[in-house]
DNA sequence: AGGGCGACCTGAGGGC
DNA sequence: TGCCCTCAGGTCGCCC
Protein backbone atom coordinates (compact mmCIF):
# COMPACT_ATOMS: atom_id res chain seq x y z
CA UNK A 1 0.00 0.00 0.00
CA UNK A 2 2.00 2.88 1.30
CA UNK A 3 5.04 4.85 -0.24
CA UNK A 4 6.38 7.72 2.10
CA UNK A 5 3.15 9.84 1.27
CA UNK A 6 0.76 7.70 2.49
CA UNK A 7 2.68 6.67 5.52
CA UNK A 8 3.24 10.41 6.57
CA UNK A 9 -0.61 11.21 6.05
CA UNK A 10 -1.16 8.35 8.37
CA UNK A 11 1.28 9.55 10.95
CA UNK A 12 -0.46 13.11 10.77
CA UNK A 13 -3.69 11.45 11.02
CA UNK A 14 -2.50 9.33 14.45
CA UNK A 15 -0.81 12.36 16.08
CA UNK A 16 -3.27 14.39 17.71
CA UNK A 17 -5.08 10.74 18.82
CA UNK A 18 -1.38 9.52 20.26
CA UNK A 19 0.70 12.23 21.88
CA UNK A 20 -0.10 12.10 25.52
CA UNK A 21 -1.81 8.92 24.96
CA UNK A 22 -1.33 5.72 27.54
CA UNK A 23 -1.03 2.40 26.16
CA UNK A 24 -3.53 0.48 28.77
CA UNK A 25 -3.47 -3.21 27.15
CA UNK A 26 -2.23 -4.70 23.80
CA UNK A 27 -4.22 -7.56 21.86
CA UNK A 28 -1.75 -9.94 19.82
CA UNK A 29 -4.64 -11.79 17.37
CA UNK A 30 -2.10 -12.95 14.99
CA UNK A 31 1.69 -12.34 15.56
CA UNK A 32 2.90 -14.34 11.99
CA UNK A 33 3.48 -10.74 10.59
CA UNK A 34 6.84 -10.78 8.09
CA UNK A 35 8.46 -11.29 11.66
CA UNK A 36 6.85 -12.43 14.43
CA UNK A 37 6.14 -10.24 16.78
CA UNK A 38 8.09 -10.76 19.58
CA UNK A 39 6.93 -10.65 23.75
CA UNK A 40 8.98 -8.00 24.43
CA UNK A 41 6.08 -5.62 22.59
CA UNK A 42 4.49 -6.37 25.63
CA UNK A 43 6.78 -3.69 27.57
CA UNK A 44 4.49 -0.94 26.00
CA UNK A 45 2.10 -1.56 28.08
CA UNK A 46 1.42 1.20 30.27
CA UNK A 47 3.59 3.17 28.81
CA UNK A 48 2.94 6.87 27.05
CA UNK A 49 3.51 8.13 23.88
CA UNK A 50 5.79 10.91 23.45
CA UNK A 51 6.38 11.12 19.83
CA UNK A 52 5.23 9.90 16.34
CA UNK A 53 7.78 10.14 13.98
CA UNK A 54 8.66 8.63 10.31
CA UNK A 55 12.06 7.18 9.17
CA UNK A 56 11.17 6.08 5.50
CA UNK A 57 8.18 4.42 5.62
CA UNK A 58 8.33 3.00 9.04
CA UNK A 59 6.29 5.09 11.60
CA UNK A 60 8.06 5.29 15.24
CA UNK A 61 5.88 5.44 18.28
CA UNK A 62 8.47 6.82 21.13
CA UNK A 63 7.16 5.77 24.80
CA UNK A 64 8.38 6.99 27.83
CA UNK A 65 10.21 4.06 27.71
CA UNK A 66 11.24 1.89 24.61
CA UNK A 67 9.81 2.69 21.33
CA UNK A 68 7.65 0.75 18.94
CA UNK A 69 8.40 0.26 14.97
CA UNK A 70 5.46 -0.43 12.30
CA UNK A 71 5.89 -1.08 8.64
CA UNK A 72 2.69 -1.42 6.92
CA UNK A 73 3.92 -3.34 4.48
CA UNK A 74 2.20 -3.12 0.82
CA UNK A 75 -1.06 -3.83 2.80
CA UNK A 76 -1.08 -2.88 6.23
CA UNK A 77 -3.76 -0.55 7.61
CA UNK A 78 -3.87 1.68 11.06
CA UNK A 79 -7.33 2.61 12.16
CA UNK A 80 -8.30 4.87 15.50
CA UNK A 81 -11.51 2.98 16.58
CA UNK A 82 -13.55 2.80 19.54
CA UNK A 83 -13.75 0.43 22.18
CA UNK A 84 -15.64 -2.60 21.66
CA UNK A 85 -15.72 -2.16 17.73
CA UNK A 86 -15.70 -5.89 16.13
CA UNK A 87 -12.96 -7.03 14.54
CA UNK A 88 -13.01 -8.23 11.19
CA UNK A 89 -10.97 -10.44 8.95
CA UNK A 90 -7.02 -9.48 8.74
CA UNK A 91 -7.17 -7.63 12.19
CA UNK A 92 -3.61 -8.67 13.43
CA UNK A 93 -3.35 -6.54 16.86
CA UNK A 94 -5.01 -3.69 18.75
CA UNK A 95 -3.15 -1.42 21.22
CA UNK A 96 -5.84 0.04 23.73
CA UNK A 97 -5.21 3.30 24.83
CA UNK A 98 -6.14 5.29 27.93
CA UNK A 99 -9.19 6.85 26.51
CA UNK A 100 -10.88 4.02 25.33
CA UNK A 101 -9.80 4.30 21.39
CA UNK A 102 -7.98 1.42 19.78
CA UNK A 103 -5.38 1.87 17.56
CA UNK A 104 -6.09 -1.29 15.18
CA UNK A 105 -3.39 -3.01 13.09
CA UNK A 106 -5.11 -4.80 9.61
CA UNK A 107 -2.72 -6.30 6.98
CA UNK A 108 -4.42 -9.15 4.73
CA UNK A 109 -0.89 -10.33 3.37
CA UNK A 110 1.23 -9.80 6.62
CA UNK A 111 4.11 -8.13 4.60
CA UNK A 112 4.11 -5.36 7.46
CA UNK A 113 6.02 -5.57 10.89
CA UNK A 114 5.47 -4.44 14.41
CA UNK A 115 8.97 -4.17 16.55
CA UNK A 116 10.14 -3.25 19.92
CA UNK A 117 13.30 -1.70 20.72
CA UNK A 118 14.84 -0.15 23.91
CA UNK A 119 18.31 0.75 22.33
CA UNK A 120 18.54 4.97 22.27
CA UNK A 121 20.37 4.82 19.45
CA UNK A 122 18.06 2.68 17.24
CA UNK A 123 17.93 4.97 13.98
CA UNK A 124 21.89 4.31 13.73
CA UNK A 125 21.84 0.94 15.33
CA UNK A 126 18.82 -1.10 13.91
CA UNK A 127 19.58 -3.78 11.58
CA UNK A 128 15.93 -2.68 9.51
CA UNK A 129 16.98 0.85 10.09
CA UNK A 130 20.50 1.74 10.07
CA UNK A 131 21.54 0.96 6.43
CA UNK A 132 18.37 3.27 5.01
CA UNK A 133 19.38 6.31 2.78
CA UNK A 134 18.38 9.84 3.75
CA UNK A 135 15.06 11.27 3.95
CA UNK A 136 14.01 12.75 0.10
CA UNK A 137 12.49 15.89 1.55
CA UNK A 138 15.14 16.74 4.65
CA UNK A 139 18.55 15.89 4.29
CA UNK A 140 18.55 14.20 0.63
CA UNK A 141 21.54 16.31 -0.92
CA UNK A 142 22.32 16.84 -4.66
CA UNK A 143 26.21 15.73 -4.02
CA UNK A 144 25.04 12.39 -2.52
CA UNK A 145 22.29 11.83 -5.30
CA UNK A 146 24.51 12.12 -7.96
CA UNK A 147 27.39 10.21 -6.88
CA UNK A 148 24.40 6.86 -5.92
CA UNK A 149 22.95 7.67 -9.90
CA UNK A 150 26.20 7.43 -11.33
CA UNK A 151 25.62 3.96 -11.39
CA UNK A 152 25.58 1.37 -14.79
CA UNK A 153 21.48 0.56 -13.02
CA UNK A 154 18.57 1.32 -14.79
CA UNK A 155 18.02 4.78 -13.05
CA UNK A 156 14.34 3.19 -11.65
CA UNK A 157 16.42 0.85 -9.92
CA UNK A 158 18.51 3.33 -8.21
CA UNK A 159 15.10 5.73 -7.22
CA UNK A 160 13.50 2.54 -5.53
CA UNK A 161 16.78 1.53 -3.61
CA UNK A 162 15.92 2.69 -0.11
CA UNK A 163 19.95 2.67 0.53
CA UNK A 164 20.07 5.42 -2.04
CA UNK A 165 16.58 7.37 -0.90
CA UNK A 166 13.95 6.06 1.22
CA UNK A 167 10.35 6.36 0.59
CA UNK A 168 9.49 6.24 -3.09
CA UNK A 169 7.98 2.97 -4.28
CA UNK A 170 6.70 1.99 -7.12
CA UNK A 171 3.98 4.98 -8.06
CA UNK A 172 6.15 7.67 -7.02
CA UNK A 173 8.87 6.55 -9.39
CA UNK A 174 6.84 6.30 -12.63
CA UNK A 175 5.88 9.52 -11.59
CA UNK A 176 8.77 11.34 -11.13
CA UNK A 177 10.65 9.54 -14.36
CA UNK A 178 7.52 10.94 -16.08
CA UNK A 179 7.15 14.76 -14.87
CA UNK A 180 11.68 14.69 -15.31
CA UNK A 181 11.06 13.10 -18.85
CA UNK A 182 13.81 10.58 -18.66
CA UNK A 183 13.33 6.79 -20.17
CA UNK A 184 12.53 4.39 -16.81
CA UNK A 185 15.53 1.92 -18.35
CA UNK A 186 18.43 4.60 -19.09
CA UNK A 187 21.37 4.02 -16.90
CA UNK A 188 22.00 6.47 -14.15
CA UNK A 189 25.55 6.86 -15.66
CA UNK A 190 24.21 7.98 -18.56
CA UNK A 191 22.10 10.15 -17.71
CA UNK A 192 23.55 14.45 -17.27
CA UNK A 193 23.77 16.34 -14.37
CA UNK A 194 21.21 18.73 -15.04
CA UNK A 195 18.45 15.58 -16.02
CA UNK A 196 19.59 14.41 -12.67
CA UNK A 197 19.05 17.33 -11.05
CA UNK A 198 15.89 17.69 -12.10
CA UNK A 199 14.80 14.45 -11.08
CA UNK A 200 15.42 15.06 -7.63
CA UNK A 201 13.59 18.00 -7.80
CA UNK A 202 10.42 16.21 -9.52
CA UNK A 203 10.85 13.18 -7.04
CA UNK A 204 10.39 15.71 -4.11
CA UNK A 205 7.71 17.57 -6.00
CA UNK A 206 5.66 14.91 -6.61
CA UNK A 207 5.57 13.34 -2.86
CA UNK A 208 5.12 16.69 -1.40
CA UNK A 209 2.23 16.61 -3.61
CA UNK A 210 0.71 13.06 -2.88
CA UNK A 211 1.35 14.19 1.06
CA UNK A 212 -1.20 17.53 0.38
CA UNK A 213 -3.45 14.96 -0.96
CA UNK A 214 -3.50 12.54 1.25
CA UNK A 215 -1.70 9.88 -0.47
CA UNK A 216 -2.55 7.78 -3.28
CA UNK A 217 -5.80 5.55 -2.97
CA UNK A 218 -5.79 2.37 -5.63
CA UNK A 219 -6.78 -0.42 -3.64
CA UNK A 220 -6.15 -0.32 -0.08
CA UNK A 221 -5.26 2.80 1.33
CA UNK A 222 -7.51 4.57 3.33
CA UNK A 223 -6.27 7.04 6.36
CA UNK A 224 -6.66 6.89 9.81
CA UNK A 225 -10.44 8.08 9.42
CA UNK A 226 -10.94 5.45 6.92
CA UNK A 227 -11.20 7.83 3.92
CA UNK A 228 -8.84 7.73 0.97
CA UNK A 229 -6.36 9.79 -0.67
CA UNK A 230 -6.42 11.99 -3.59
CA UNK A 231 -3.56 12.01 -5.41
CA UNK A 232 -4.63 9.19 -7.86
CA UNK A 233 -6.51 12.01 -9.34
CA UNK A 234 -2.89 13.61 -10.56
CA UNK A 235 -1.25 10.36 -11.95
CA UNK A 236 0.24 10.93 -14.91
CA UNK A 237 1.22 7.54 -16.07
CA UNK A 238 1.25 5.15 -13.23
CA UNK A 239 -2.06 2.53 -13.72
CA UNK A 240 -2.24 4.12 -17.24
CA UNK A 241 -0.58 1.67 -19.36
CA UNK A 242 -1.62 1.74 -22.93
CA UNK A 243 -3.42 4.70 -22.66
CA UNK A 244 -2.61 7.96 -24.10
CA UNK A 245 0.14 10.40 -22.98
CA UNK A 246 -1.95 13.33 -20.89
CA UNK A 247 0.66 15.56 -22.59
CA UNK A 248 1.55 14.48 -26.49
CA UNK A 249 -1.34 11.57 -26.49
CA UNK A 250 1.37 9.00 -27.70
CA UNK A 251 -0.02 5.68 -25.94
CA UNK A 252 1.84 4.88 -22.93
CA UNK A 253 3.85 1.78 -22.59
CA UNK A 254 4.23 -0.40 -19.56
CA UNK A 255 7.10 -2.91 -19.08
CA UNK A 256 8.21 -4.76 -16.16
CA UNK A 257 11.65 -3.42 -14.65
CA UNK A 258 12.83 -5.37 -11.68
CA UNK A 259 9.63 -6.96 -11.72
CA UNK A 260 7.71 -3.77 -11.06
CA UNK A 261 5.05 -2.63 -13.60
CA UNK A 262 6.40 0.25 -15.27
CA UNK A 263 4.51 2.69 -17.33
CA UNK A 264 5.94 5.65 -19.47
CA UNK A 265 5.34 7.77 -22.22
CA UNK A 266 7.89 6.34 -25.10
CA UNK A 267 8.08 9.91 -26.53
CA UNK A 268 8.21 12.23 -23.67
CA UNK A 269 10.90 10.13 -21.69
CA UNK A 270 14.22 9.36 -23.46
C1' DA B 1 30.72 -6.06 -3.39
C1' DG B 2 26.70 -4.84 -5.32
C1' DG B 3 22.59 -5.67 -7.61
C1' DG B 4 18.89 -8.82 -9.52
C1' DC B 5 15.35 -11.60 -8.27
C1' DG B 6 12.72 -15.07 -5.58
C1' DA B 7 10.13 -15.32 -1.58
C1' DC B 8 7.00 -13.94 1.85
C1' DC B 9 1.17 -13.59 1.89
C1' DT B 10 -3.90 -12.83 0.58
C1' DG B 11 -7.28 -11.29 -2.55
C1' DA B 12 -9.05 -9.49 -6.82
C1' DG B 13 -9.80 -9.91 -11.53
C1' DG B 14 -9.57 -11.99 -16.06
C1' DG B 15 -9.76 -15.96 -19.25
C1' DC B 16 -11.50 -20.28 -20.18
C1' DT C 1 -19.65 -21.36 -10.89
C1' DG C 2 -15.11 -22.51 -10.50
C1' DC C 3 -10.39 -23.22 -11.50
C1' DC C 4 -6.05 -21.35 -12.63
C1' DC C 5 -3.20 -17.76 -13.73
C1' DT C 6 -1.29 -13.09 -12.98
C1' DC C 7 -0.82 -9.04 -10.49
C1' DA C 8 -0.73 -5.70 -6.38
C1' DG C 9 1.66 0.29 -3.21
C1' DG C 10 7.55 -3.45 0.05
C1' DT C 11 11.84 -5.23 0.96
C1' DC C 12 14.78 -8.89 2.98
C1' DG C 13 18.16 -12.13 1.97
C1' DC C 14 20.10 -15.39 -1.13
C1' DC C 15 22.87 -16.05 -5.08
C1' DC C 16 25.46 -14.75 -8.95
Amino acid sequence: MPELPEVETIRLGLLPYLQNNIITQLKIYENRLRWPIEKELQQCVGKSIQQLSRRGKYLILKLNQGNILLHLGMSGRLHLLDENSPRKKHDHVDFILQDHKILRFHDPRRFGAILWTNKEDFLQSHPLLKNLGPEPLEVWTLENWLKQANKARPIKSILMDAKVVVGIGNIYANEALFKAKIHPERLGNTISRNKLVKLQICAQETLKEAIICGGTTLKDFQNVEGKPGYFQQHLWVYGRGHKPCLICKTFLKEIRLNNRSTVFCPRCQL
